[in-house]
DNA sequence: GTCCAACCATTACAGGTGAG
DNA sequence: CTCACCTGTAATGGTTGGAC
């Protein structure tokens, strides 16, 4: 390759270039390059910059920004030289914060716009970091922005409900999916808050671009909403993707089954099939004691079957007027808030599916879930807070006496939120409550 | 209308990972 | 070490479209 100091005042004709291509002279000058007119041919050879020559009889002074106090060699020759880099040395001390923030500032920037995340979440994503990276003690890996910044930008993203993708985050950046993954314990310690999202409404957003991506209308958005909603404790126990597949999927095969293959629903979503047919097998066909599941397609009747069972088909009467609202009254109200009330719904599963089973939901505040020797396989035991207990330290037992029959299929409790769960009984006689 | 290849959806299963 | 959960991928099945 050639390389050509081209001096002001030249003509290109001088320098008798020759086209790669075509083989002729008639050679232009372009910004870009040399360019052949005949055929268009940008030329291999680099146009080099002409700037004024190099005099070293003089200092080579920057006209803007930070001075430039010569090269080396000059300031060695100059009889001010150890005064100059003393000042060149002052002038070169930084602090490390501002440096770490402006790379993190960078790579903010860098991470928000390959993700199309919008602008507006910069400064959260920074105040975050800034937030979590004061808690870690220096020396920790995750201190460093290379790998806070990925997890701070993922999570201050998902708990503002807005959808972001793991795997496309991890290409774009050096943190390790393994060390990504093992911060989601850490984060807790450092962002409870982050427990307490609304993940419902995340999943219903995921759920919303489905519905948008496959044109399938706002009756399949409440259709999912409505089965989200009934059975959001059996299935919320895994990834928010995972869920809004799930949901999606089932109202797929109930009511859209030839508009959307499932398996595309769940590439949309990041998702393998083989995660839903398990999710289907185990939290709804072992979880409600449905026989029959063969496969997820295969079992799309019975599904429909479930939904309408569930009333959840039946959009004229989505009023919940199967639901019977219970309302226990208790001196144990805490903080006479109505909230605070227990309330027990009952949701019949309806004998189409000829299973005489009834799925009990309870909801209660202010109770916490006893792990200790008191437990067994037969009863659940919470403790019920109220005034008295902030008083006396004294409080009520609850125990759920669990239904011989059905004791295989006792669910599993989540041992980070008490205040709400499901269990099932058969037909005869309601469930055992001890206070 | 039939055959066949290409393509896509679905199913089955092995394997990785992390919690207990 | 076991189990639950999820992913990756090969195998299988079904559909479509072009050639004859």
């Amino acid at each position: 390759m050639t390389y050509l100091n081209t001096p002001k005042n030249y003509d290109v004709s001088d320098l008798h270039l020759i086209c790669d291509d075509c083989g002729g002279d008639q050679i232009i000058e372009t910004p870009q390059g040399y360019v052949c007119k005949m055929c268009g041919i940008e030329l291999e050879v680099p146009k080099m910059e002409y700037h004024r020559p190099y005099g070293d009889n003089k200092l080579q002074h920057a006209p803007l920004g930070r001075t430039q106090i010569g090269y080396h060699f000059e300031r060695m020759r100059n009889p001010l030289s150890k005064r100059l880099n003393t000042l060149s040395r002052l002038q070169n001390i930084k602090d490390n914060e501002k440096v770490m923030a402006n790379i993190t500032k960078n790579l903010i920037s860098k991470l928000s716009s390959h993700l199309d995340l919008p602008r507006s979440l910069f400064q959260i994503y920074f105040k975050k970091y800034l937030e979590i990276r004061k808690k870690l003690s220096k020396g920790t890996k995750y201190r460093s922005p290379e790998k806070l910044v990925p997890i701070v930008i993922y999570y201050s993203t998902k708990f503002r409900n807005i959808p972001i993708n793991a795997s496309d985050l991890l290409e774009i950046t050096d943190i390790e999916k393994k060390d990504f993954d093992s911060f989601r314990l850490q984060l807790i310690h450092f962002w409870p808050e982050y427990l307490e999202r609304n993940r419902k409404k995340y999943i219903l957003k995921r759920v919303m671009e489905v519905a948008e991506k496959y044109k399938l209308g706002m009756k399949f958005y409440s259709l999912s909403h409505r089965l989200l909603e009934k059975l959001w404790e059996g299935i919320k126990c895994t990834k928010d993707d995972v869920v809004a597949g799930l949901i999606s999927s089932i109202v797929i095969l109930c009511n859209y089954k030839d508009t959307v293959p499932v398996n595309q629903i769940c590439t949309t979503l990041n998702i393998r099939m083989s995660t839903i047919q398990s999710q289907v097998r185990r939290k709804i066909f072992e979880r409600f004691q449905i026989p029959g599941f063969q496969t997820l397609v295969k079992s799309s009747e019975i599904l429909h079957k479930l939904l309408e069972s569930l009333d959840i088909l039946n959009m004229e009467n989505s009023s919940s007027n199967n639901k019977k609202q219970i309302q226990i009254s208790s001196n144990t109200n805490y903080n006479n808030k109505k909230e605070d009330n227990r309330n027990i719904s009952k949701i019949k599963i309806r004998d189409k599916l000829k299973i005489s089973l009834e799925l009990i939901e309870i909801n209660l505040s202010n109770v916490k879930y006893i792990q200790n020797a008191l437990n067994n396989n037969d009863t659940y035991k919470f403790a019920l807070f109220n005034k008295k207990y902030r008083k006396n330290k004294t409080c009520h037992l609850l125990i759920l006496r669990i239904n011989q029959k059905i004791k295989k299929s006792r669910p599993k409790l989540e041992h980070q939120r008490y205040n709400s769960f499901f269990f099932l009984k058969d037909s005869k006689g309601p469930p055992q409550i001890t206070i």
